[in-house]
DNA sequence: GTCTATAGTCAGATAGAC
DNA sequence: GTCTATCTGACTATAGAC
């Protein structure tokens, strides 16, 4: 547990960068622990196996980024005692963390970010098993704050809501980027995660404010909330 | 040519639902082949590559879809002759054909929405690159056809609003769900392509919509358009 | 066109010296 | 804790008989 540090930090370093840039199925351990300039065998020997590195890699960011948004959903709802927190705010409060990652330019943070969208839709499911708990809390607490300051959408409806706001923040961090097809058009600013998460925030929270559609010529029964 | 089809058909449709549900890196030519009921060699002999085979399977699909994306909005603008179409038109040509292969249960067409998903986030870069020719005229045509609609917005809003568009999408077509974390919280109802259109038609449909914030703090210069 | 058999490569994991 | 050396297995791809 001394020299031990530098050895594993290198290890989830390393392995960070090119589990984002990647993927986890094209990164090799040999490539990982050359490049982190370790042995070969120190990735099973510090982290049991390759899927228990993906784990420990996700992991590191994701608790402090989730406790984040926990926190800063309490701080909210101090701040509006009694009242419902403002829907901006909530948005805010829970793309904040994530895109901020980007910033942390002393770590490997800004490949995270992408990483993270990588978790859920490219890794084996027995690892999304182990992911989703890590979540639970986080999605729990949200979406009863959203449900109070959207009364008048039905569960249904915000679940898809609160779905689509999920999904696009994920494709935003997964730096999949379909639009480059278009980017000579005129595109060329560096991307500015201030910029990104206003004009983000913006477009969720009006996507959420939306009236909900008329349910009709379909089985699904309207279902009232408080 | 003869025999040849029921090989390759069967190759197509297999290498469809196993891409979709392991992805391509996971699906190994060896299980494919013997799910498909053919010999190993035949992808090899048929196809020429592994890479290949992925890039026939995504473009059997892909192709159709974008080519009635195309289509429906053709006749949106032949509709309303000199005006812009109408903002939510446009949305739901856009998602329309890409959700509706959800609904394709005669051959594997249900699972081809997440495997387009994937396409993006998980293919290697190179096959990226070919996919990327494929959406050209899409994004193209529809980024033309939203920016008459939404004249207010500035070049950079609208490409980011696109792109929150196309990620949206992506997610729920990749059908990776970070939500059902909390499914057990009441949800229960089978997925409804009409419905969930109608949903995310309307959630998008704002957000284009939304107002867009006044740009300070920050490098981007409002470009003026039109 | 279809098959068998195999070449050639690379993966993750581990035993055992230091 | 770190290293070398190696095991075991899986993969893609192909050569060549039918």
């Amino acid at each position: 547990m001394t020299a031990n540090q530098g050895t594993k930090q290198r290890i989830l370093d390393t392995a960070e960068r090119l589990f984002a840039d990647q993927g986890f199925g094209n990164t090799s351990l040999r490539c990982l622990t050359s490049q982190a300039a370790v042995n070969l065998a120190a990735v099973n020997y510090h982290f049991g196996s390759k899927d228990a590195l993906i784990e420990a890699v996700i992991a590191r960011r994701l608790v402090p980024m989730n406790g984040e948004r926990l926190r800063r959903l309490r701080a909210l709802q101090g701040r509006h005692r009694g009242h419902p927190v403002p829907l901006e705010s909530l948005v805010a409060a829970f793309i904040g963390p994530a895109l901020e990652l980007s910033q942390d330019t002393s770590r490997a943070g800004s490949q995270f970010i992408r990483l993270l969208g990588r978790g859920f839709v490219e890794s084996p499911p027995q690892l999304q098993d182990r992911l989703r708990p890590m979540y639970r809390e986080v999605i729990d607490h949200f979406k009863r704050a959203f449900a109070a300051v959207l009364p008048e959408l039905s569960a249904e409806e915000l679940y898809w809501r609160l779905h689509f706001l999920v999904g696009t923040l994920a494709y935003c961090m997964s730096g999949a980027d379909m639009m480059r097809v278009v980017a000579s058009s005129g595109m060329s600013a560096p991307l500015d995660i201030e910029v990104v998460t206003q004009r983000l925030t913006v477009f969720l929270t009006a996507g959420l404010r939306a009236r909900e559609p008329v349910a009709e010529a379909n089985g699904f029964k309207r279902t009232a909330r408080a």
